[in-house]
DNA sequence: CTCTATATGTCAGTTTCCTTACATGTCACA
DNA sequence: TGTGACATGTAAGGAAACTGACATATAGAG
């Protein structure tokens, strides 16, 4: 019988279940869903970026992300201009306020993301993340 | 500066993500959703599984499972007592039906599992199933 | 210049899943 | 015996995501 790869599927699922599970937990005391956080910290690492990239982004379709930004406005965490100065696209920036609860928040969840690979060596976790790229790869076009 | 590993738990969400989406792309001619396959593949596994047990096995609330078991029964893919023999649980079973659905589902998920892992070495592969399976012992309990 | 293709934002409706809460059944144990 | 802990099923309501559809703005082809 040849080694069946035991549902690596299965447990990509599972970890990231898990992953997100412990995430929500970290998050839960600053009043922020995982997809928030990620959010802005795609903001901040492209500043005036558009609602439908910051979707595409981060896995959800431009009406949710759109939807979640007018929550994060609301709470003064992001900015955006009510008109466009050129095209329709409307830029989105962190405020100081949401630069403040981004970094508070990166620390809860670099705390998660440590404790999820601190079993594995560093040529371990390295090779974790380049087989995670090579699915991408060979999933994505 | 650190060799700050690159953003594995980013990593996993965009692989889980994307694996979701071509599941649910193959699935879709079989009118099955990526839960429900998910569910029959444990049903085939474990039969006569409760559905709280089955939840947890597929990541959702028992409130979900047996949301989603009552379509299946209703689609004659699944079946269950309308009592307990001994105890509350009631035991979920695959139809005839059911096992033929989850055999012709199977085959096209397989296929997108081979897609996605087709880049990898069988060392590789082995490794990425580690490596996970290290990161949820870590996550976990 | 005109027209098509593409990308963005938005509205409406639906689905799916979750949270909260409660009733029921079993088991361990005092 | 009976009582508390635990697991299961179920109901009701809400939150978050998706799909489909449409208007608008830009760029490019003809």
């Amino acid at each position: 019988m040849v080694n069946t790869p035991p549902q690596v599927g299965y447990m990509l699922k599972q970890a990231q279940s898990l992953l997100h599970f412990r995430m929500e937990e970290a998050l839960r005391p600053l009043q922020l869903t995982v997809s928030q956080y990620s959010c802005l910290h795609h903001l901040r690492r492209e500043p005036g970026i558009s609602a439908a990239a910051l979707a595409r982004a981060t896995f959800v379709t431009r009406q949710s992300m759109n939807a979640m930004l007018q929550q994060l406005i609301d709470r003064d965490l992001v900015a955006r201009p009510s008109r466009a100065e050129s095209g329709r696209a409307l830029p989105a920036l962190l405020t100081d306020a949401g630069a403040d609860a981004l970094e508070a928040a990166e620390k809860l969840v670099d705390g998660v993301e440590h404790r999820m690979l601190e079993g594995l060596s560093g040529n371990e976790s390295a090779a974790l993340a380049r087989g995670l790229a090579a699915c991408v790869g060979a999933l994505e076009g």
